[in-house]
DNA sequence: CGCCGAGTTGAACTGAATCAAGAAACGTGG
DNA sequence: CCACGTTTCTTGATTCAGTTCAACTCGGCG
């Protein structure tokens, strides 16, 4: 449970108590490469902290399936919308290495709002993060070729990539993986 | 404040007491078509909600300035990040029509989550509206052409569409005038 | 060993960008 | 209320990034 207790000292001051009420809370999942962590028309039940893995989102589409986001360790993840509206997923979460997820259920999530200062918090950082991300995705397709999406991405997280299939990236970024051989061909 | 009462009571069930302290919070503004609403740099200190109107959210990029969402009557509108850091802001709103907001500052708001029992729900709402808002598009951007965007754009709001000046339009779809221009002769 | 999916490379094609010029609409001042 | 200048929209010609279809290579795995 290391990385997720750093990662809550940095954001917020956590009292003894609160964290023993959250953390007690806490179910451990481990899931082997190319797993599926939520299957498409499952209910999201849990909010889940990454303690390690890379994981990433798809949504079917024609033949093959889009790529929408990566999860990194460190990052919290879910299907938040429907975790929120617990009505089925219209998407698919997978692991894409050997992960171990900290999650937190549903209900449990309610109660740990209701019984510390903290919960709130830990809610609105959540949705708030989310929201932000997405914006900055908005504001890239907008603003940003494919080549500099490409690279914005490996600047951000470059080890981190190296897990990760180029079609994966490539549908991230929104073209074919032929069009993305030829974009890393010529860069470097 | 004939607007803003409809969408809550078809949202939640809002108690006399509890509508009566959020109605006192809120104050109108009025804005002339083309006036600013929020500044570049500027900090956001309302979360408002639109009475009449049609508003555009713009950021600066390169010569010109990309236009990334629209707000119309009935929407909850905020440089929402910004509202929420109370950070200056990297992007602009302005009203593209005459516009009436009906308006809540940052204080007043957690004033409101802290004595009734309905504003916690309200924030949920709106940071759960705007993420799913942004989500949605991220999927448009990854799986429809400009001109798919375009007529699911008209599906949606044909009559609000009127107002809005093409360039605008063509910028939140992410191509040129010139390339929108062109798109709207081959479907007509 | 042979198969299969992932990645690379090539050639033809296409949607959109860019540059440019003209037409239409819009607002402002006389 | 019209005349003018400015901005917005349209249209054309050219260029370019990325798609599509196809063939080939490579590495892992039964």
């Amino acid at each position: 449970m290391i990385e997720i207790q750093k990662y809550f000292e940095k954001l917020v001051d956590l009292s003894q108590n609160d964290w023993e009420i959250f953390s007690s809370k806490l179910i451990e999942r481990n899931f082997s490469k190319n797993s599926i962590i939520i299957k498409l028309g499952q209910k999201e039940n849990y909010l889940s902290f990454i303690e390690k893995g890379v994981i990433r989102f798809s949504i079917p589409h024609e033949f093959n399936d889009i790529t929408f986001d990566f999860g990194f360790t460190g990052d919290f993840i879910s299907a938040y919308q429907y975790f929120l509206s617990q009505q089925p997923c219209t998407y698919q979460i997978e692991a894409i290495s050997e992960t171990t997820l900290w999650s937190v259920s549903f209900a449990d999530l309610q109660e740990i709002y209701n019984t510390t200062t903290i919960g709130n918090t830990i809610g609105r950082l959540a949705s708030e993060g989310l929201f932000i991300k997405k914006s900055n995705r908005e504001i890239s397709f907008l603003t940003q070729s494919a080549e500099e999406r490409y690279l914005s991405l490996i600047e951000n997280d470059a080890h981190l990539l190296q897990s990760i299939p180029l079609k994966y990236l490539a549908s991230y970024i929104g073209i074919t993986p032929q069009a993305l051989s030829r974009i890393r061909k010529r860069i470097s």
